[in-house]
DNA sequence: CGTGTTTGACCCGCGC
DNA sequence: GCGCGGGTCAAACACG
């Protein structure tokens, strides 16, 4: 945020990965043509009528999501809440053929914590690095949000499966031991438009003092709390320009979880956020 | 029976 | 205009 963050003092954020929040089309760069930069187009299509779009997009080690799921923890890899998957495509230029290693499928995944959240996710592999999953988390502004989430059996499961499917990539890769998340600015994001809209939404959830700035925030606080985890949130960047290319990155353990938890009703969508030299952590919306 | 996954088909935008 | 690729739909199926 501040700058104080260098991947000299995160060791969990690599040299590609730096670059890769410098550019979010180049993680699929390699398979998707530069004018749909993480298919922004695609999602923001007239079709659906669907408004801005943020997007996230979040790098986890394989083995952390194999992990969890060996082990039969409920604790999903990635995030707490439901998903429901409603597609899968091979990716283009996959060294695999579907069906014979799907690991470089991709994965479409659609919210399901809530009817009409319109929260969706896509899981691949990262080509970067192939122990890497790329997980692109997208939703709406001011979208409704679902009231409930993790801890129920359908969020389990919809985590666990999306875990089967991730996990599935791991069997024939190294893994490291760490998490790396990132979030990504959204392309399709006007600098004009306001980020966030509902933070008023948020009021409720939790103390005014935590509250984040629309200009700073990290996502998936609550993810991948049983190892190494650090968020990394670029995204702010392009709201102020004097912090351009500023990535904050911190350390997500269980006692921050338990530090968050009382911000029960965080969406998927909704990000948490530490200041890296600073206080508590703060929160936000999409 | 409700919920989620699988997977082929379809739609749409883009590049040539 | 055509082909390609990405994203979504929806029927069939599996599971608890």
């Amino acid at each position: 945020m501040d700058g104080s963050f260098n991947k000299a003092n995160n060791p969990f954020v690599s040299e590609q990965q730096l670059e890769e929040n410098d550019n979010v089309s180049s993680e699929n760069g390699s398979e998707s043509p530069p004018s749909t930069t993480f298919n922004d187009m695609k999602l923001a299509s007239p079709k659906k009528g669907r408004r801005s779009i943020q997007k996230r997009v979040v790098s986890v080690p394989i083995k952390d999501v194999e992990g969890s799921r060996l082990k039969g923890e409920s604790a999903p890899p990635s995030d707490s809440w439901a998903w429901r998957k409603y597609g899968q495509k091979p990716i283009k230029g996959s060294p695999y053929p579907r069906f014979l290693f799907s690991s470089y499928d991709r994965g479409y995944y659609r919210c399901s914590s809530s009817k009409g959240c319109p929260a969706r996710k896509q899981v691949e592999r990262s080509r970067m690095d192939p122990s890497m999953l790329v997980i692109t988390y997208s939703c709406e502004h001011n979208h409704p949000w679902p009231a409930s989430r993790n801890n129920t059996a359908a969020a389990k499961q919809a985590a666990a499966a999306a875990a089967a499917a991730a996990a599935a990539a791991a069997t024939a890769t190294e893994t490291t031991t760490t998490t790396a998340v990132k979030a990504e600015p959204s392309t399709s994001q006007p600098d004009t438009e306001p980020e966030f809209g509902t933070e008023e939404k948020f009021a409720d959830l939790t103390d005014d003092s935590i509250l984040t700035t629309r200009d700073e925030f990290a996502w998936f606080g609550e993810m991948e709390t049983t190892s190494s985890t650090v968020l990394e949130s670029p995204i702010f960047t392009e709201r102020d320009n004097s912090v351009a290319d500023v990535a904050m990155i911190f350390p997500m353990r269980e006692e921050d979880e338990s530090l968050f938890a009382d911000l029960g009703e965080l969406p998927e969508c909704s990000f948490v956020f530490r200041h890296q030299r600073n206080v508590g952590p703060q929160v936000g919306i999409c």
